[in-house]
DNA sequence: CGGAATCTTGACCAAGTTCAAGCGGTGTGG
DNA sequence: CCACACCGCTTGAACTTGGTCAAGATTCCG
């Protein structure tokens, strides 16, 4: 029996934030309103999760406020496990997001599987220390909007899922940065917007060549 | 039987560039003298390596020369594990170092300790993260210097193996800035050098206080 | 001792941040 | 139904941090 993915009492929150479902596999599934608290820094592990439907984000916070994003998950990427004992990341919901949730047994008998997605993550995290450490604010919207594009299957159309706030605190810029470099790759037609939150990549090429 | 730790072929530097012996246990050890390579981006991944002494850097590079230090490797610590079957990463002895090295058969028997090593290799590239995307350059050396010193264990004297331009790309700084904080830190007393790569925490509580 | 790295310092510059205001869509209450 | 407030996003102007370029100091070694 797996333990119920139960959120922690958030007074405010009505109880049909979320919906849990039995499957036919070893997993339940959760429903989460967007900006819904999937784990907070020190809940303990006790599962993982595959998105369904939506967006997570995960990130940290310092003392002072300040938020880096670690990662994105969209549908199909499984997310929750880490070092320790403990979370040292918050993970939220960014919109209206469904979840398969594994249980602690699930995760040990697939360990196997879990050190190749370790592993995958890990690349992930130093491929995206490459981009913030040393890449300039074109270039990091660039292999932003590349990388999600490939995720989310290819298409040239990209639907965003996170704010501008997301993307700044994802790539270590402010809004205001993001804001302006999307506008200046709109200008250059390499883009086009329908809405704010709706891309067109008009040109992939020219944006690939601006990533290096 | 392991395949020698067999650096590939590069006609001018010498044979006795490393020297390898079979040990007790399941590894040999390799020794390397400093800037030497231990592998290449592109290269299979065939072995993992364990610092016996020196310490290693793992970097990427862009097409135009810019650096990202990933992480640097101190004795004691594992390194040469990545997703996928071809390196990612270039990795360097920064000093003369000596590695043990362990086979393909050696990974697959301890694939647990494999899986607690990548959740612990995305743990540090994180928070590293962290630091690069939203912290300011004075925060970033005053991280570093107390990772160093605690991986060095937790002592007040602190021996530098790698560069200031190291340093710099593996923080996202240039060497300038890198050498202005140090110098701005000493003047503060926070530390002292006694030369370029010895540094003494002089109030580890203001460093420590210096990265939030 | 001479030469090459490596590191430090200074002056200037530019990318990105900060602060402030305005825009546009959406939801709410009178 | 309209007025209004709110939220997310965009834009502009001034400012700051860190980068660039250049020169000098120091250390390391042959």
């Amino acid at each position: 029996m797996y333990a119920v993915a139960q959120p922690k009492d958030q007074p405010f929150q009505q109880a049909d934030d979320f919906a849990l479902n039995q499957m036919g596999g070893p997993h339940l599934v959760a429903t989460y309103k967007a900006g819904r608290e999937v784990y907070a820094e020190g809940d303990s592990i006790e599962k993982c999760y595959k998105v369904d439907t939506g967006a997570v984000r995960v990130y940290r916070l310092l003392s002072d406020g300040r938020r880096q994003v670690v990662s994105f998950h969209l549908p199909g990427e499984i997310f929750g496990f880490e070092a320790g004992s403990n979370h040292c990341f918050f993970a939220e919901a960014i919109t209206e997001t469904t979840l398969a949730v594994f249980g602690r047994r699930h995760m040990q008998e697939r360990s196997r599987d879990l050190l190749a997605l370790a592993l995958a993550g890990m690349a992930r995290a130093q491929q995206h220390l490459l981009v913030i450490g040393r890449q300039c604010a074109v270039e990091r919207i660039a292999a932003f909007l590349i990388d999600l594009c490939e995720r989310q299957g290819g298409c040239r159309q990209l639907r965003l899922p996170m704010s501008r706030q997301d993307i700044a605190d994802y790539l270590g810029l402010t809004i205001e940065t993001v804001s302006r470099v999307v506008t200046k790759l709109k200008a250059r037609s390499v883009i086009s917007l329908k809405d704010a939150r709706t891309i067109d990549i008009v040109r992939p090429d020219a944006l690939r060549s601006l990533c290096n």
